[in-house]
DNA sequence: TGTTGTTTGTTAAAATCTTGACATAGTTTT
DNA sequence: AAAACTATGTCAAGATTTTAACAAACAACA
């Protein structure tokens, strides 16, 4: 048993999560898979296939309960629990995650702020002063840190990585251009944004040759 | 004949560009399908395959040429032309992006930012001014606007998207919470952070429970 | 309460993607 | 110049992912 979940599926999970929510708000209280494939733009095939993964949530003859739906992909999402995060690099991409993680998600919360440059050492950011890196290992060992946010040069990724992983940091969402692979036992998630951006430079060239 | 490349494959492409930017860097001229598989932790197999996609660009018995394979990948992607950017939306996010892009990547431009914000009208943001969202038709108008990177609430990311599209921008890089397909004749690339952040959570609890 | 209609969960087929295998072509060495 | 070696490009097998199909379960309505 304990079929392992494919990433495929994995990511599109927090899509549904983010549509049910919005069928949330608006009221709604039941759905099938055929009308949310409707608007999602997917197979009502592969969002039952999907579900099913984890267990069956729907009924026959009815379709899905929105709001337990909802609260059913939060816990496999593991959202419906706080999660504590520290952004190391506190320029325009840490500040600028700092302040959107804080905005978008409950479930994420932002708990300090780190920089190697002395200049910003105590400046706010939204209610969180920068601190120096040397104060890191304390502020791990007194408080519950469970993700990294990696928003710094990727000269200093790697080794940034390895001190909050023998630190006990296990979970690392990474902004450097870098790959953090090889180091073990902890769980990365990359965001690209330069390959991002090529991805649409390409997408664009192939749409102009059409 | 024209076949259509997979997504899967063109999402490989910019990691290729990185290693091989890199193999660049460090004066390394030629490179088999082996050692580089290695570096990346993929198959030899799929790195073979991935390239002969778009052409034979390596040798037998040699292997690639690190120089000539790079400026290759760097075409397909279109990364060795100029686009200009725009950035609809200052604030924290918008900011970083049109730093961020500035820094890491020649190729993409940022020439405008804009806000509806009367109070940042004017704002310094590195050497771009925040331009009022009522220029942009004229902005657009007299300057070769390729892409717009969307870094506003998702309430107003959709307007915002028909309105570039009607102006003649055909590709959007989209960072509102929100998806924008169902518009027509335009090139999307999403990057939803709270997705990324979803996906880190589940693979922590999957971590955990291990 | 019975009948009709709806929609899931699940199985199987189809499509796509990844990996392994190897003939061929070119390189390197002697 | 020949022999030994290397590594690509490509084909085919294997694995995974997606889609289609449908029986079983429940809802809605008469």
């Amino acid at each position: 048993m304990d079929k392992q979940i494919s990433q495929a599926v994995i990511r599109r999970l927090p899509r549904y999560y983010r549509y049910l929510g919005e069928l949330l708000d608006d009221g709604v209280e039941r759905i099938s898979s055929n009308d949310l494939s409707k608007r999602m733009h997917v197979t009502a095939s592969q969002i039952r296939q999907d579900l099913n993964n984890f267990g069956g949530f729907g009924q026959q003859g009815y379709g899905y309960n929105v709001a337990y739906l909802h609260d059913e992909i939060g816990n496999i999402l593991g959202v419906n629990d706080t999660h504590n995060v520290i952004v190391i690099g506190a320029g325009n991409l840490g500040q600028a995650i700092a302040g959107y993680v804080k905005f978008e998600r409950v479930g994420f919360k932002i708990i300090g702020l780190f920089d190697v440059n002395p200049e910003l050492k105590g400046k706010m950011v939204r209610d969180l002063p920068v601190q120096m890196l040397e104060e890191l290992p304390d502020f791990v060992k007194n408080n519950n840190v469970e993700i990294a946010a990696l928003t710094l040069p990727k000269q200093n990724a790697k080794s940034t990585a390895l001190k909050l992983v023998s630190l006990g940091v296990h979970a690392i969402w990474n902004f450097a251009h870098v790959d953090l692979d090889d180091i073990p036992d902890v769980v990365i998630e990359n965001v690209h944004l330069s390959d991002s951006l090529m991805q649409l430079s390409y997408n664009i060239t192939q749409h102009k040759n059409k």
